[in-house]
DNA sequence: CTGAAAGCGCTTACAG
DNA sequence: CTGAAAGCGCTTACAG
């Protein structure tokens, strides 16, 4: 045959209609066992393999899920589109992929080049969305489910409390009894996560009766370079922060490598706590402080959850999902430092 | 309007037939600017957006490229990804993407379900596949592109040269004087980019009068822990090996963080050579060197591939993309080894 | 430059 | 349990 099999051959060759194998192929019980049978045979036999945009045309369900990440350079975010395909897949559903690096108006063009793609439903990262992407999503009518966050409109969202990332390591840092602290994060415009991380540092330093210096933020891209740029920039403060917050585990293991080279003993001097909890943020040496981020699980849940959307036309309950701190490698400040800040309350800088 | 605005109440809303509309979107060339400019109106007015399965049917392209990796947990494949993507979405094609966690059979039921999905192209890692899955493939006639090695059949590829990868390695721990030369591999069975590293590896060992005993290739995981326990059954070896080529940088970090917890210092004790040269590697104290793998280029590559064999119909030339050596972080073997060697010829590992 | 109409390959009430 | 037939929303020769 030089073109490939329609489903009127396997019809043909099963001596059925094209109904009765529809039928066989989506939904089995309607069909008696032995039709099913020739059936199966005419299907191996001529190797057929379905249409998939002329299914979805008449029966209304494109059976395929689009994700757009930041990025894909990012463990994170690979690994919980990873499990996200994995469920979809596992449920009969594909999943279409794009990275849009933190640009809002590339992800507004992929939303829409996704859109005409016949998508059953769209997942997004974060809730910093253009407001044209808002638009046209909702014109759509395509189930939109936000992730990594709790979603600021009425969608249903399944993600972190990024404001509690930012106040569990603000307790941890503190309770270490450090003075002096800094953030590096990466850049908070059009970046909810980014953000409510820093917002969440800072909520608990003000209930400790504290403020953190604008000289003791700063913003750098996600990455190595982005954490050894940032600890460059703040350890050129007086007095020098003995503990910083990073807003995630590149920034943060940047700012390792970058004190490592800089002679600046981590844990002893500078303590150090990143979010993620990378594969890679337990092996190196002295290891770092964390926030576990169960980015495995939210792929899952959020497929899940798209799923359920899909099967039952029931918006999903949004759900945020549990983190926890890794303690590893941070201590308190140098007892020089803390002695003298005791001695000279009126210097603390956070 | 309750339901998604379609192509005929954009016609009517502008006053043309939906063929000129069609015109408008996919061959604006066609039709006069002025009736252009009132189906722009129309479309912008009603929130249009194509149902992409009805164009897929009719036009017979879905503009849609399916790509199946090992996973996506390796940054290697996830940058690759990334830049594929990048690249097709610029010309208007979508990603779907899978993995397949290095299972052939896994594989070969993604493959069923992405051919069944529409797809105009399709692209795999690797020359190691099923019998059935390059059947099914074949039957249903789609395009498809290998990358990261050449194929071993008829099929076009973008790829890496593998043997050469192996032999790179060779050479570099050969010039620096080693003597005991050892192994931590990925899995190789069904593996062919695993595979023929070692093999060139072997070849150059082979051209220098040497052979590298079974026990000193060792298969592990690709990951940390792979190369943690890779690191550990090497050094139970007599005479230990002074240096060691991994399959990959994650197995490589894994040795080197290994060889830290063991007190073994890298690279005065041991020499280390892993492949990709991850962004990581570059940073880890005393550096990694490795085998820099262009897989940002390649799947820039692969992608320019299947565009230009989807628009011409010509099946594009295979190429193999240059790769080098970074040197970092290795160094001769210590001297008392060297003598001890140079007075015992006969004892040689490799 | 534009329109009428056939057709892409399935699915799904409807009737039996 | 099965079939005839309409229909999903586009595209594309063909004719003008």
């Amino acid at each position: 045959m030089a073109t490939r099999p329609r489903i009127v051959d396997v019809a043909a060759r099963a001596g059925v209609s094209t109904a009765t194998v529809s039928r066989a192929l989506s939904n089995p019980d309607l069909v008696h066992p032995e039709t099913q049978q020739r059936i199966r045979s005419a299907i191996a036999e001529l190797g057929y393999v379905m249409d998939g945009s002329a299914r979805a045309l008449a029966s209304g369900r494109a059976r395929t899920v689009a994700a757009i990440v930041p990025t894909l350079d990012n463990a994170i975010f690979a690994r919980a589109v990873q499990s996200l395909q994995t469920t979809l897949s596992n449920s009969g559903y594909q999943l279409l992929i794009a990275a849009h690096e933190y640009n809002l108006s590339a992800e507004h063009e992929l939303v829409r080049a996704l859109l005409e793609r016949s998508i059953d439903a769209l997942i997004l990262v974060g809730a910093d969305h253009a407001p044209q992407t808002w638009e046209v999503i909702r014109g759509s009518r395509v189930p939109l489910l936000i992730t990594w966050a709790r979603s600021s409109e009425h969608e249903p969202s399944i993600g972190f409390d990024n404001h509690e990332i930012g106040r569990l390591a603000a307790r941890h840092l503190l309770s270490l009894g450090h003075q002096h602290l800094a953030v590096v994060s990466g850049y908070c415009r059009h970046n909810d996560r980014a953000r409510h991380r820093v917002e969440g540092f800072r909520e608990v330093l003000a209930e400790h009766g504290r403020r953190l210096a604008d000289a003791n933020v700063v913003e750098q891209p996600f990455g190595f370079e982005g954490g050894r740029a940032g600890l460059q920039l703040l350890m050129q403060l007086r007095p020098r922060p003995t503990a910083i917050f990073c807003g995630n585990d590149m920034l943060a293991l940047g700012c390792l490598f970058e004190a490592q080279s800089m002679g600046i003993r981590v844990p002893e001097a500078l303590s150090l706590v990143g979010c993620d909890n990378l594969p890679v943020s337990s092996q190196i040496p002295p290891g770092l402080t964390t926030i576990l981020l169960p980015t495995y699980e939210l792929g899952q849940r959020a497929a899940e959850a798209v799923l359920h959307w899909l099967a039952t036309r029931e918006v999903p309950p949004s759900q945020c999902l549990p983190i926890e701190i890794v303690v590893r490698g941070t201590s308190a400040p140098p007892a020089d430092i803390q002695k003298e800040e005791t001695s000279r309350p009126q210097h603390v800088s956070a």
